[in-house]
DNA sequence: TTGTAAGCGTTATCAA
DNA sequence: TTGATAACGCTTACAA
């Protein structure tokens, strides 16, 4: 492994001066400059990332955590993280969480090891507070509204495109709503500002029998239906976390013979579109993009990106 | 910043002994063990990575470079790869290279400076012949047939499976058939293995008419049809490269409002199970995961996977 | 069982 | 404009 030691050697320059040629660094002579750089061309000499991260004491990497890429949700925020990261010459580095708090912590004590100049948290099972608490290692941005958490986030901002949604069901007539929800409004942001949007448009809060939680694909979707098909409970509406979601929830009253609720789907995805029910455009990859900014930038900021309700039927 | 020499120096014991300590070696008896933990706990004290990695020689970390994540081609790639990492102990670091060569070749730079521990093509611009050369820096994985390139691969094994859909269609009787493809023939080991596959069952090559490229959206494959109709040929049958694809070509036709070819899409993806035409699962999770091994290994060597025509209707 | 000291390969400060 | 040398923070022979 040639070094940058053999280089100076070789040139008869020292080692801070090859470093000045290869930083493209001034006060090196046009002479000196090409005559180091004609013995780096020889040997074939470049120099190693690890020890210049070492020496600099930077990564130029983010770590991104994300639990998996089964929902769109999460590939449309990578791919605008990597697209700005791209821009920023940064690398991004993926760390699957599986939703769950334990590997997150893996992820913050590598971060406190400086693996990563930065993190993201494209979701977060520990808790806001404990994370805050990473920030005196670096910037720290999630992606879900921070509260008081004092944590940098770019995020959706759902809560009025849900209102709007549930108004356009109201309007309707629709008064038995069913809504369905990724994970427990305990412990998600997004299902908590769907229950309060029904809160806010029908004046109370949503009842537990017109919830279902831990719908993530297409199949849960239509066991969910199925369960309210069995329960006896009839809905005039339901409204879905996902488009894919929305589909199944049809299959469900489909295959079981009984009229489809009126269906509102997320995520603007190609099932929605083909299906024909209106949808919500989250602008994922834009929020992915203004991730990556806040973290490069190590600015401590919130940035709110709308939600979009798209009804072209 | 605390570093070992501070832990070394408030705990009476040498450096060596604080490594010991930090990566659980044997030769260090349980008081001083115990007295030197002390110390980290009280400094709070966690070694540094990148120094780490500097001085074993070794990132813990692979490349992935992947031209974007619009395909769920990619996606499941992804999938595959970050689930192996996760379990081997290794980084996904992904490079997004749009499919250009210039791109790649900065990548294989970073490589050459010891930037990633090995690299994974997810696809590549480069000829393989170039991709080769870099193999002395470390290893390389491609997702697609190596040729003689001797590079190691894991990749889809498409072309007996194109050639089961095809006999499918040629018993159903359909005699034109036309072809979808993500990139020119000239390019891509996917398209020229539809292509073969056409040749034999049909007995010829496919005539430039029945071929369209640069087919990657459900928009791509619409205005492809379309221009089939406008060109005033008639096919009895449409392979397409995507079941989301195959959606946009039906559409095309329904809005002319022509007859449906005969469509067989590919990916397995929702859109096709709802619209209920065939499908081939490349199974490139596992794919993915097969590509990791390789690269974590070392190992020299092809794995191909089995594609799988899915024709439930 | 513990310690010394030489790497690992750069960058950056300061003197010349 | 150039060079010595001290960081950067860790691992690992080898010696004790």
């Amino acid at each position: 492994m040639t070094n940058i030691h053999d280089v100076a050697r070789l040139s008869g320059y020292s080692v801070s001066t090859v470093s000045r040629v290869l930083n493209h660094k001034d006060y090196v002579t046009t002479e000196t400059r090409a005559a180091v750089q004609k013995v780096i061309d020889e040997l074939d000499y470049v120099p190693n990332d690890v020890a210049r991260d070492l020496s600099r004491g930077k990564t130029m990497t983010i770590g991104v955590i994300l639990p998996n890429l089964d929902h769109p949700y999460f590939v449309q925020l990578i791919q605008g993280i990597t697209k700005a990261a791209f821009v920023a010459d940064y690398h991004v580095i993926l760390l699957s969480s599986r939703f769950e708090a334990e590997i997150e912590r893996t992820y913050l004590a590598a971060f406190r090891r400086k693996a990563y100049d930065a993190l993201i948290f494209t979701s977060h099972g520990l808790p806001l507070a404990e994370i805050a608490t990473y920030q005196k290692y670096g910037p720290i941005v999630i992606c879900q509204p921070p509260r008081d958490s004092g944590l940098s986030a770019a995020y959706a901002h759902r809560r009025q495109t849900y209102v709007q949604a549930l108004t356009t069901l109201k309007v309707q007539g629709c008064q038995r709503v069913a809504l369905l929800m990724s994970r427990p409004i305990a412990v998600s942001e997004t299902s908590q500002a769907t229950a309060e949007a029904y809160r806010i448009v029908y004046g109370e809060s949503p009842r537990p029998a017109m919830l279902a939680t831990d719908v993530i694909t297409m199949a849960d979707g239509q066991r969910a239906a199925e369960r309210f098909i069995a329960s006896g409970q009839t809905f005039e509406a339901i409204f879905a976390n996902s488009d894919d979601i929305a589909v199944g929830v049809q299959r469900a009253y489909q295959q079981a013979k009984l009229p489809v609720p009126v269906l509102i789907g997320q995520e603007h995805q190609l099932s929605g579109e083909l299906a024909q029910f209106p949808t919500i455009d989250h602008h994922c990859q834009i929020v992915g993009q203004q991730a990556l900014q806040l973290a490069v930038s190590g600015e401590k900021r919130r940035i709110a990106i709308d939600s979009e309700f798209i009804n072209n039927w």
